[in-house]
DNA sequence: TCTCAACTGTACCCATGGTGCAGTCTCCCC
DNA sequence: GGGGAGACTGCACCATGGGTACAGTTGAGA
């Protein structure tokens, strides 16, 4: 009975997607539970039997968004490296320009990055079943091993400064980011992600930066 | 007709502060919305009659625990950063101190940070009412003020090796915190907050130190 | 003894998640 | 051009939860 799950995943549904575009913005916005299944049909203009064909129930539309979610995420992540080794063969002078990349990129949102769906996860993890909490604590892990891969490149050309573990310099970049998207709801102030991510741009320059 | 708003703060009754309690326990792991005034009254023992007669609507409740969570907030701080200029009269110093303090009280809590109270509202901003949005903004405004006062006495007498912004420096340990807090929740490992204040205290060694 | 803060109990309204199922439309394949 | 199937629509129904309204109870202090 696969079936419905296995053709969305081949040719997503136009209705399934504008489903998956409603939700994400209200559930960012005020969280998963708040965010009806009547909004988010009545948005992405479909009937409440519409949202039940393709969903068996609010936790696999959580499921399916997290799935979309990770999939995008690893494709912007893999652009702005592959960029950034392009620009550089040296790992260390890559791992900048890609830092660079990645706080232009949030820059560039309009109105400022909306919100990151693992966060919200984190932040009202009781909701959700272990399969969705699974998916979750991968897709951090994921960030961890991808990051670390980059950094590694870049310690065995320079020896850092300050004994630092790489795995938790490699968190935190995902740590920069979660935290600066929060800060920038919170202060109102869009740009403070891309400071951020900058000022730990700046770190890692003086970390390996030969004295 | 402020009666119980103000006695409440002179001395505030028991069950009050037993809704408190609870509510900010469920609402920090399944969100505000999915928050229950059934299991608030039940887990306070009191009765749904008890909750409106603390509170005009679950509005007024976000509130009084936002409120409650910044006080107890700026006395933690007011703490952390007293106790480092006791140690040391040189002000990197204090604040490499504070720092490491700041990392042990993370690492002191039993099963890891409960999450952020302001992290929480923004990730859900739209439930709530301007006046939360604004204490909310507030509460970040000092966090960065009070860093922002630490690092300049820093800077007057160790000049930063590298350009940048203090204010931008004094929201890199704000986001510190919340990032360390999505990613410790996130992993599932507690001491991931702790390890990321480190490396944000040997960021500001690095940059403070003269060469 | 009286008062008042701090509750309890009951009844009621509306919105929302979720179930179950019959019907419809449109495209593609035979 | 007939039929099947995927992609929906429409409707009826249930339980839970926020919120309103209001009358009654209890215990400590003046």
């Amino acid at each position: 009975m696969g079936t419905v799950e296995s053709l969305a995943k081949a040719r997503p549904s136009p209705a399934r997607t504008r489903m998956l575009d409603v939700a994400l913005a209200a559930i960012l916005s005020k969280g998963f539970d708040a965010t009806t299944i009547e909004e988010i049909v009545a948005g992405a203009e479909v009937t409440r039997s519409g949202f039940f064909y393709h969903f068996r129930d609010k936790n696999q539309l959580a499921r399916a968004l997290l799935e979309r979610y990770v999939e995008e995420d690893d494709r912007i992540l893999d652009d702005v490296f592959r960029r950034g080794h392009e620009l550089s063969d040296d790992p260390l002078q890559a791992l900048l320009i890609s830092l660079r990349l990645f706080a232009e990129l949030f820059g560039d949102i309009p109105n400022g990055h909306p919100g990151c769906m693992v966060a919200t996860i984190c932040y009202q993890e009781r909701l959700f079943d272990a399969e969705v909490r699974t998916l979750n604590r991968e897709a951090t892990l994921g960030w961890r091993r991808r990051f670390l891969g980059e950094l590694e490149g870049v310690a065995r050309r320079y020896p850092p400064r300050d004994a630092a573990d790489l795995s938790d310099l490699a968190d935190m970049i995902s740590t920069a980011v979660e935290g600066g998207i929060v800060m920038a709801k919170a202060t109102g102030d869009p740009a403070l992600l891309p400071r951020q991510i900058l000022l730990l741009r700046s770190y890692f320059k003086l970390l390996f930066t030969p004295a």
